[in-house]
DNA sequence: AGATTGACTGCAT
DNA sequence: CATGCAGCCAATC
């Protein structure tokens, strides 16, 4: 396991119960990494760690498909038992999009703490 | 070392 | 709103 996964995995593990985040938005917390790194890193994630994977979407706030196939019906479902607002098909971001971990722990864990 | 491949994004059409 | 396309960057041939 790389560090570049591992931050993604640690990153996403801090979003909330209830809210979603987008690949975009984990990876422009990071150091150099795009948002595909983050699709790539959930795809290739580990099942003996416990991630929340399922709180992080595409950017239009539906449930990217995978290479998989099937999957997706599941992430959904998850979303959907914590409480998270599907409006039209897509996650209402107004209402549960994640704002960010607070910068102090970004600076605990070595995360870009302003953009640039 | 160069080409291909993605759970992506943003802008143009 | 749907498609297309270029930009993106690490992993994998």
């Amino acid at each position: 396991m790389n560090s570049l996964y591992a931050g993604i995995y640690r990153l996403v593990a801090q979003i909330p119960p209830g809210q979603v985040a987008t690949y975009g938005q984990i990876a422009s917390m990071m150091q150099r990494c795009g948002a595909r790194q983050v699709g790539y890193a959930l795809a290739a994630m580990p099942d003996d760690v416990d991630i929340p994977w399922h709180r992080v979407i595409n950017a239009r706030g539906e449930i990217s498909a995978r290479s998989g196939g099937s999957g997706e019906s599941e992430q959904k479902r998850r979303l959907l038992a914590e409480g998270v607002v599907f409006n039209r098909g897509r996650v209402d971001f107004e209402a549960c999009g994640w704002p960010g971990p607070d910068w102090r722990w970004l600076e605990r864990h070595g995360y870009r703490v302003f953009p640039d």
